[in-house]
RNA sequence: GCCGCCGUAGCUCAGCUGGCAGAGCAACCGCCUUGUAAGUGGUAGGUCAUGGGUUCGAAUCCCAUCGGCGGCUCCA
């Protein structure tokens, strides 16, 4: 359960824009702070109500299934949720009938009581109960709390009663369930969670459920749920017709259809630019290699279960690659490198393809073939603490040219297990951290996490409702250089090994696409709109000027349609408004005669009548900075 | 992959305990010539995901497969 919290650390309706058109709100919190919320929240009388409801739906669950087994059920960010071996699946009109049991329950005002026992009267009182007995083997060992997961100290066992129901836990509780609003309390669904989230073991059911202190508050929930719903990426990819995923071409294989493909042609183009001025070379690589460039690689090894079947060719296995590096790692290889030749950056949008239970595929936010950003450097030992401030750099400033403004790092220093000297190790993560504070980013160091080959920053962003994503990853590698035996001629005239760095920056272009579109729920910058204006004309006869004025701007290199449809002028806004085309420009007899345009804006804004030429300047003033 | 739910027209969805496949929007063809979020009439559109089974008869019941959704686990 402890886990829980990390991912977001402001309510997200903290920072809802109250302008609702994907304005994002910036708010700056104190990252430390994280920590100390969610303990604030773990003290907090709402946290107490969660779990004491959870208890009660227990108590409902028990009424309609006397032959339930109860697993654990804690408070949870925006609620609660029990987890039950029950004799046959859940519908959601047994939720209908928990939730009435529930009020009912609640009606009674029973007091909870807390009582501490040895583990053999625990025993005894969960006879009956093996999901509970085993806790209490946890907890009697000192060495495991609810998830399994090792603790300090040994606990003492405590029971909670209220009304009929006794459970196993720690609370901390309500003193009685008149502290509970019945009309803040909903059932929100059904789902399989594995017993202590081990697929191994035993699935059960776990209901989940919402619980808060007023039941505005429950609304103003729902109406979040409802909001994040409008804003899916799935959603508004079919509404917007963004892109699609066919039966018949697979699950987890995305379609770019023409107006998002517009949009990533743009967005590379864009990132291609600035990757040159940046100092990048361009490299590609093909989407398949033997079998043997793998197992030098370490893939085969390591990643095997997430790479596809081998197709064989002549007798000899290839595979489709599921990341770049090899490639990369063999164009440095190519020819002798001077420490002169340092740093060396190549970067590619590679296309990689990994396999993904078919369970966890989301839209684009989670594929089975997609596109990184890709680049890997080479450089010296000296040149490396540099290289490292540039890309942090370098990465924050193509995050900001989409638009994102909050940002936080995650720093994973060496685990247990790993490859590379320890010098290597210390001056690496010491020129993370240092690169980290110079950026004055906020940052977490996730000690321990790194991966066996290096340690690495992971940027993450918080879109326009809250939720933090993971971009931006740039971490060491001291594994490859190592295998494919890489290095560099010294000033010296002997061989070194080059300090290598691999990052991605939009990570893969197909979700991080799927995060625009829900950050910006559809309405994109105008940089990026497909269609950046669409002109109205009000009668048939405003159609030749309409026309007229399109080539105009479409000579400044704007993106222009004109709906000349035989519709009234209200139908064709209603359109324009549901594509959120950022510019609505109205012309009719009036405009004509002056050479003008209407402006209507997507938000509903209505600026009126401008010169041709105001709105052209106002217009390619928005492009060129990526602003609104 | 696992648990539960689901798959009907381009989209959103009706279609009850088996008895001739429906609506709204979109599309297409007209009429209307319009001033800031839906003018109006008509036409066309479906192997009811796929394959098998039960039945006189299946969109409806059963089985399998493929996909989707909510979770679990994992992750860009």
């Amino acid at each position: 359960m402890r886990n829980i919290f990390v991912r977001t650390w402001v309510e997200p309706r903290d920072i809802i824009s109250p302008h609702w058109d994907g304005i994002f709100l910036f708010l700056r919190k104190d990252i430390e702070m994280a920590a100390e919320l969610q303990n604030e929240y773990e003290q907090s009388e709402l946290y107490r109500v969660r779990h004491s409801t959870a208890h009660v739906m227990a108590q409902a669950v028990l009424a309609l299934f006397p032959e339930a087994k109860f697993a654990i059920g804690p408070a949870i960010q925006d609620g609660f949720y029990y987890d039950f071996d029950l004799p046959r699946p859940l519908t959601s009109d047994d939720l209908d009938l928990i939730e009435d049991k529930m009020k009912e329950i609640i009606k009674g005002r029973h007091v909870f009581t807390r009582e501490v026992i040895s583990a053999e009267q625990a025993r005894h009182v969960f006879k009956n109960q093996p999901y509970k007995l085993e806790l209490i083997d946890g907890l009697e060992q000192g060495g495991m709390d609810e998830d399994g997961n090792p603790i300090q100290e040994k606990p003492e066992i405590s029971l909670y009663k209220s009304d009929t129901f006794v459970d196993l836990c720690r609370g901390p509780h309500v003193e009685n369930m008149g502290k509970i609003n019945p009309k803040a309390v909903k059932l929100m669904s059904v789902a399989g969670a594995y017993w202590r989230g081990d697929e191994n073991r035993q699935m059960l059911q776990r209901i989940y459920g919402t619980a808060w202190l007023d039941p505005k508050d429950l609304k103003d929930y729902i109406w979040k749920l409802e909001e994040a719903k409008k804003r899916d990426h799935r959603r508004l990819g079919k509404d917007l017709d963004l892109y699609s995923v066919n039966d018949e071409v697979g699950a987890g294989l995305v379609l770019w259809h023409p107006k998002l493909g517009l949009m990533r042609k743009l967005a590379e183009h864009f990132c291609d630019e600035e990757h040159l001025k940046a100092g990048y070379d361009f490299v590609y690589s093909p989407h398949i290699g033997k079998a043997s460039l793998w197992e030098t690689s370490g893939h085969l090894g390591f990643y095997k279960e997430n790479m596809y079947s081998p197709i064989s060719v002549e007798g000899q296995d290839y595979f489709i690659k599921p990341m770049n590096c090899p490639f990369h790692v063999h164009i440095y290889k190519s020819g002798l490198k001077s420490y002169k030749d340092l740093p060396l950056r190549y970067a590619e949008n590679g296309t990689v393809y990994r396999y993904e239970r078919s369970g966890v595929l989301h839209g684009m936010m989670r594929v089975r073939g997609f596109t990184q950003d890709d680049a890997h450097h080479f450089c010296l030992p000296e040149q490396m603490p540099d290289e490292i401030d540039f890309v942090l750099d370098f990465s924050l400033h193509i995050l900001r040219s989409f638009g994102f403004k909050e940002f936080k790092a995650y720093l994973s220093t060496k685990p247990e297990k790993s490859v590379g000297e320890p010098e290597r190790w210390r001056d690496a993560e010491a020129a993370l951290e240092e690169a980290l504070k110079r950026a004055e980013l906020p940052y977490e160091v996730d000690a321990g996490g790194g991966a066996f080959y290096g340690p690495k920053i992971d940027l993450k962003i918080k879109d326009a409702i809250g939720r933090e994503w993971q971009l931006s990853t740039i971490q060491f590698d001291f594994n490859l250089p190592e295998r494919f035996g890489l290095t560099y001629v010294g000033d010296d005239g002997q061989p070194h090994r080059p300090y290598m760095i691999h990052r991605a920056l939009l990570g893969s272009l197909e979700r991080f696409f799927g995060i625009l579109i829900e950050h910006y729920a559809g309405a994109f910058p105008v940089w990026l709109s497909p269609t950046q204006a669409t002109i109205i004309p009000i009668a048939d006869r405003h159609n030749d000027y309409a026309h007229t004025i399109a080539k105009e701007l479409q000579q400044y290199g704007l993106r222009i349609s004109v709906d000349d449809r035989a519709d009234r002028m209200n139908a064709k806004i209603r359109d324009a408004q549901k594509q959120k085309i950022p510019y609505m420009l109205i012309v009719g007899d009036a405009e004509m005669e002056n050479h003008q345009v209407s402006l209507r804006l997507r938000s509903g804004d209505n600026p009126g009548a401008m010169a041709l030429e105001a709105f052209r300047e106002m217009a390619l003033e928005a492009i060129a900075n990526h602003t609104a």
